[in-house]
DNA sequence: TATCAGTTTAGAACGATTCTAATGTATTGA
DNA sequence: TCAATACATTAGAATCGTTCTAAACTGATA
């Protein structure tokens, strides 16, 4: 809980109560997966209510601190993943499930980027069957 | 045209006089990334007005014969690709634009799937800087 | 050419997200 | 410690891409 509000504190954001509830939730060392419905739902699960916009705008705010990664699936809602290292991931569509990919993975035969353009980073999405 | 018109039947679908204005843009024989926007600028500008609903409705009805490819690409909009093969992307989020990459291109260091899944198809999006 | 299933359309509805503006709260510095 | 104020939260309205609705239209068929 401390640890939570210096955390907060250290990345330039007030450690609110909406905040601290969401950041404790969000960073308890396991990896996750959200969408601001699944998150919204998980705190009405903790007898947490906290109003969408604000679980919106906490989420963009710890994404702009870089706590949080967008995730580029396409699908109707915005993941937000805790790992902020770069990584791939298995897709489940059938699952609408996200699997984070842990280890190193190299992609041979790349071409060379059009004129003018840097490669960023790629990304490696694995789709799956069933 | 009267190509088009068989093409479209031999696909199952009437040969509608938009169908067959939305047809011949993107079969031109030219690989395109589309939006329900993009295609409907695109055909105002050739003088071809066609309700949203009924470009929407197009797209996924050639999705569904399986003529054009959805892609994933975390965007507000969704992408129709008339590239059906499959094959990989540079993107600019900058330009919202995308490129197809048309070279073989290899994943190392692949994990097993989870448990009863089996991989489907690897996509590599690179992310371009500028 | 009449019939009818399939298609198009304008506009309403929808669902995820963002905005608004009123209220509440953490920080600050006296 | 407290008042001032800058920042946060909130309910509900607004927005935007997309889908739905139901009425009008059109291509296929007999």
């Amino acid at each position: 809980m401390k640890d939570i509000k210096h955390f907060l504190r250290q990345n330039s954001l007030r450690p609110t109560k909406q905040r601290v509830i969401i950041a404790n939730y969000l960073f308890d060392g396991v990896n996750k997966h959200v969408t601001a419905e699944t998150l919204s739902n998980k705190l009405l699960k903790m007898k947490a209510e906290i109003s969408l916009a604000t679980i919106y705008n906490t989420l963009h705010d710890f994404y702009e601190k870089g706590l949080l990664k967008k995730l580029m699936i396409n699908s109707e809602r915005i993941y937000f993943d805790t790992n902020t290292e770069h990584h791939h991931h298995f897709y489940s569509k059938k699952d609408q499930k996200l699997i984070d990919i842990n280890v190193d993975m190299k992609v041979s035969g790349l071409p060379k980027p059009p004129k003018n353009k840097k490669i960023n980073k790629i990304e490696v999405l694995v789709h799956l069957d069933n």
